[in-house]
This record gives C-alpha cells, sequence and structure tokens, in this order.
DNA sequence: CAACGTTGATAAATCCGTTAATCGGATCAA
DNA sequence: TTGATCCGATTAACGGATTTATCAACGTTG
C-alpha cells in the first residue's frame, strides 16, 4: 500500500541499508557517497515515501512517547484551569523534546500494568497518585519510569519521582495575611466531595495548625465547612456565623463558588468577608472581587517533572526522588479587614 | 529482555501461532484445545508475559489511536473551559471505545503530513482548522481521516467533516433576547488579538446582520469593541458612550472580563449594562452577576466528531461531511432590562 | 610487495506478534 | 474404499525499518 523503504531502495538500485542511512542517518557503519545520497533523496521525494514509525520503533524499542494519567478525567471539565496549566506544562516540553504525549483513561489497576507495560510509552507523568498499598506495589512493578505530580512522597522510597507544592507552607502565608489583616476567626472551605483528595486534607491540616500558631485558633469542627456548593446554604451559615471574618477555600473554584453565594446573601465583599483562594490561575482576575489566592506554580511544577521524566528515560538518576515546591500568596482584592476590630485594632497591611 | 511471545511458545512447549490465539484470540485457522490453552495461559501467567503492542500495531497496521490538534497549544491554558469541554468529549468517546487519544503539537504544515502520515495514528480531531488553500491540499494529501471541529465547512465538498456551531443564530439568541428587554443600543465585544479567529469573525457578522435585522441598528464601526482587556480602557469607552446599554461578547472568557472592568468603573450589573456572552459553561455560574451565554454545546459536538472518525476509520461513509450544531440561550443575572427606558418602554421577559 | 586503513556499499539478522498455508490423523458419508 | 471434513497444531512468511557483519576496491606506507 504505502510506499516503503524498500520501495525507494529498489528505485534507487541501492540497499535499504543505504536509504535508512540518507534518509533518517541511521546506522553507523553504513557509508553512501554524495552522489548516491542525492538520488536516493531525489527518489524518496518522487515516490512520496513517508517513514513508517510504527516499524521504527518496534526495532528501536523507542517511541519518544510519555503518557499522562489524570486522576478523574471524566469529570475534569467543570474543574478550574488547574488541569489545563498542567497539560501546557506536561505538552511544552514533551513537544521540545520532539516527543509526544498520550492521555490515558482512567484504568482499572491489573490494566494500568498491561498499559504501561506494553512498549508504547517511555514514561508517565501521573497525577495525584495515592499511596495505597497496591499502588506501591504498582510503581514497583511499573516496567517504565513515572514522576507523580501533586503527590505527597510516601515514607519508604520508591523507584518514582514525586513532585508536589507545599500545601502547608501556602496555607500558613494565607492565615498570616489575614491575621496581620486583623482577623481573628478564619475558617477553612471545601466542597463536600472532594474529601478524598489528599491535597484538599493536607490543606486543612495546615489551617488548623496554622490557625493555632498564629491566631491561637484552637481545632473546632465549625470552623471547617464542607458544602454541596449548588445548595444555598450558605446564608444558612452566615446567620448562624459565630463570628467568622474571613474564609479560607481549599481551591480556586471553592473560592469562585463562595464569593457568589455570598453575594447573593447581600454580603458585601471584601468588606464584610475575606476570602482566600487556592491556585491563583488567571481566573482570579475575573471574580468579583478579584480573588486573593495561595499560588501554586502548576506549569513550572508540571515543567519540572516533564523534564525529570525525560532524564529518567535516558536513565540519567535523579538529584531528588521528592522535590517540593514553594507556595507564595498572590494578594488581590477579595481580602482586607475585618469589619468588627478585634482586641487588638486593625494592622495596616504595609 | 521483557518476555515475548516465543519464551512463552517455547516453556509451555507449543508454537507462538497457539500462544497468540489463547491470549489475544487471533488467527482464524489456529486451533488450540482447552487443555493446551489453560496450560498457556499458566505459563504466560507465570512468566509475567506482557504483548509487545509495537510489534501488533506494525503486524495489523492498526494503532487505536487518534490524534488531536488544538490551534494554539501554547497559549491554551489561559483560554476558559471550551477546552476541557472538548477534551474530555474527545476523550470520553475515544477511551469507551478502547481507543487512545495522542496530543499533537502545532507543527509546520510539512512536520503535519509526516505527523499524520507515519502510520501512529488512524484519524484525527483537527480544531479550528482553516480554510486557506494549503489546508485543503493537506486535508486532500492526509491519508488517515480528518474531522475538524469548531471550522466551516469550505465552499467545495473535501474529505474531511466539518463540526461547527451555528453562530449566527447563537447570536441571533442574544439580540433577540436583549430586544425584547427592551435595548435599543448594543455593542459586540472581542478582545483585539482574536481577529482571526473565524469564529470571532462569523459572530461579529451575524451580531450586524441580527442588530439590523430585530432591531434597525445600522452597523457601525463604533457598535465593535476590539480592546486589549489588560489595560483599564472601559472606563474611558463608558464615558464616550453614545447611549450603549448592552453588550454582547463573542467569548465567555471576553465577557468574564468586561463584567470586571464594568464593575471596577462602578457600574451596577445588570441594571446599568447587560452583558451576555458566548459558550455557557460552569464559568457562567461563578460570575458576579451569573453570565447570561449562548450556550454551545461543545461536549456534544467533541462526541460527535469523535464518533465520526471512529466511523470514517472503519471505513463507513458519514451521512454528513458538515453538521451545524444549533446553539441556545442561557439567561442568568447579567442581562436585564436597560436603564432609560426606549420608545416602546420595557418589555417584559415572559 | 605485503600490510593496513579507508571508502562505499550490501546481505541478512533482528524487533515481536500475526496469519496464511499446510499437515497428520481421526471421523464420517457415499 | 475413496473422498470430504474437521480437529489440533505447526511452519514460515510477513509488517517495515535498523543494524551488525562482511566485502570489494583502492590508496598509503614502510
Amino acid at each position: 500500500m504505502a510506499v516503503t523503504i524498500r520501495d525507494v531502495a529498489k528505485a534507487a538500485g541501492v540497499s535499504t541499508a543505504a536509504v535508512s542511512k540518507v534518509l533518517h542517518g541511521r546506522g553507523n557503519s553504513v557509508r553512501v557517497s554524495d552522489v548516491r545520497a542525492g538520488q536516493i533523496r531525489e527518489i524518496a521525494e518522487q515516490l512520496n515515501y513517508r517513514p513508517n514509525v510504527l516499524a521504527r520503533n518496534l526495532r528501536t524499542q523507542r517511541t519518544h512517547t510519555v503518557g499522562l494519567i489524570f486522576e478523574n478525567f471524566g469529570s475534569f471539565a467543570a474543574g478550574p484551569l488547574y488541569y489545563m496549566h498542567l497539560l501546557e506544562g506536561v505538552g511544552s516540553v514533551l513537544f521540545k523534546n520532539h516527543y509526544r504525549l498520550t492521555i490515558l483513561p482512567e484504568l482499572l489497576h491489573d490494566d494500568i500494568l498491561g498499559s504501561l507495560g506494553d512498549g508504547q510509552l517511555e514514561g508517565v507523568v501521573w497525577c495525584k497518585l495515592t499511596r495505597d498499598a497496591q499502588t506501591l506495589q504498582l510503581i514497583h512493578d511499573c516496567p517504565i519510569p513515572i514522576v507523580a505530580m501533586n503527590a505527597p512522597a510516601p515514607a519508604e522510597p520508591t523507584d518514582a519521582v514525586f513532585v508536589a507544592c507545599d500545601n502547608a507552607s501556602g496555607i500558613r502565608l494565607a492565615v498570616e495575611h489575614l491575621a496581620k489583616l486583623g482577623h481573628r476567626k478564619i475558617a477553612f472551605a471545601h466542597e463536600i466531595q472532594e474529601l478524598t483528595s489528599p491535597d484538599c486534607l493536607e490543606r486543612r491540616d495546615a489551617f488548623h495548625a496554622s490557625a493555632k500558631e498564629l491566631m491561637g485558633q484552637e481545632p473546632n469542627p465549625a470552623d471547617v465547612l464542607a458544602w454541596d456548593w449548588h445548595l444555598p446554604e450558605f446564608a444558612g451559615w452566615w446567620k448562624s456565623d459565630p463570628g467568622y471574618t474571613a474564609i479560607i477555600c481549599w481551591s480556586e473554584r471553592t473560592a469562585g463558588t463562595l464569593i457568589n453565594r455570598a453575594t447573593e446573601a447581600g454580603l458585601k465583599l471584601p468588606e464584610d468577608l475575606s476570602i482566600v483562594g487556592f491556585d491563583s490561575t488567571a481566573y482570579c482576575e475575573t471574580t468579583t472581587p478579584r480573588l486573593t489566592s495561595v499560588s501554586q506554580p502548576i506549569s513550572e511544577m508540571a515543567r519540572y517533572a516533564t523534564n525529570t521524566l525525560l532524564n529518567l528515560i535516558q536513565g540519567k538518576r535523579p538529584e531528588n526522588f521528592s522535590l517540593t515546591f514553594p507556595c507564595g500568596l498572590d494578594v488581590r482584592d477579595s481580602t482586607t479587614s475585618p469589619p468588627k476590630t478585634g482586641p487588638l485594632g486593625p494592622v495596616s497591611s504595609e
């Protein structure tokens, strides 16, 4: 059907080795004169020859393809821009290095090993890898390198590299910011279905720790709002509000929804209530008021993860098997001093 | 290195054909008794055999892989949720059919043919395919089926299938909605760099046509706002405003940014200014006020496009080589009657 | 002149799973 | 008894590019 290297070789009156050498630069011990090379190139052009990459991949045992696993592909379109940045970061590094990117479906554990061991992928970026025994076993059995994104490294070192952001310090920045503004009672919010996310849990725990350390706020179940935001429950909570003046949200999206509920309930933002989000993408610029948010260098993390993966594929041992990126805080317009000044009075925000 | 089918065959004392038949169900004329089959399966399990998909793909000339081309991968992370829905729609259909999804980088025209003709892809979903002669030639030369998303079909039929939304009727719905509310002077907004998007141009032209038809508003350059939204130019425009009471935006993102600029300029929305967006994703629920928006069934379109592509791959001729999906209008809170009632007075919105 | 290096090029093995062709033997109908 | 059919299984040829081993011819050098 298609034109093969043999067709070209026959038409040019040379061996396939010569064609392979001239057209693709392969084969060390193959030497071709300039004249012949020119002829071969010309014939190939005439015949409109296109190399079959499948054959090459089989022979060389390389595919220049990397896989990407999202933890919840089915529902990620509803999510914020986190995934877009992730995809952009991974893709840009791969494409720059002439690699291909394959999106993998959510797979059953048994199928994953088959997918990762079928020779089609040289490595995989795995988002939000969990830390259970089954997964650790899988990492051990996996024949290709794995880099985990936004997954905390397990206690015992594994073959996989873990890239994450420092949730604790990020949340601490948020609490510190609010404390400086004069807030004395802060809540933490997440959507009800996010209970299973390791990131969410880490941030919640960090919130309790930071609130206690910086403001003496003892951990209290009422500090954590876990709602189905599609219901207008905010107004109810706010009425029974035991004095909260600020809310830190586990994600950008939660913060966006909270802004809406609060506005609908008649609150004036940020004067009545300060809100902090987590992720700081372009989305934060589009809310009203613009959202103060902990920033996680998603794109940078993705780039680092991907570069590390490419190094692993080349057999280079990484410097670190676990890297945590620091978080920042992008102060925008959704945070200000609390309405009722506390015992210390409002603190000027430099 | 890895365990091959030959290793299994040798260990089980049978031919590779038998192993292939038992483990993968391949080969019509190959018959294996149940006893042998059991032995083979056992041996394969013991040896931890995993078939090499590269070899299979080469032999069968099939890869069960489809490519996806974005028109601007490098910057799409800044965009709205459009891409997420697109990716979700394409991916879900592919995965359900046990296909793989490969994201392709932006390529030079010469490289594209190489990429699409190297045997690795069985078909491609191509977003925002342009209509220039070079691209039409490429469609003609492409050895695998193409389905174009959000691309208007060219005049002369091609081998590619075109899936788009009905921009004109969508914009008409928006104008109609505003006209019914009593608006008599409407502007159209897009970001300055979007001038090259076919969708954007189509929507602009449809705006002029609908505004003239439904409200007698003669096309006027001042009706179109083309701004760099990062600059706070809205206030200036508003002051020199010749009486506009509503703005239709070419995209969701433009609308979101406009809401912010207007709010910052001290306008009360939607009382002072009605705003309509285009795309109606979850994002519209997060703005304040929630964004009234023309809805384009992105996910559905992507699913249709992908199913059509899978049919093309199987050699089935599609019923239509061009399908336009109707748009709807999701009325939310960003549109209401204009502040100054026109000659007819406000019309109740049913 | 023998030894040796270099250039130009090829044949054939290899990657690994698939499949058409074939084969011995048993069964069965005519 | 002959011929046809089916069962169980194997052999060997693919698919298309890469690569090792090998070779002829020619020039150089001591």
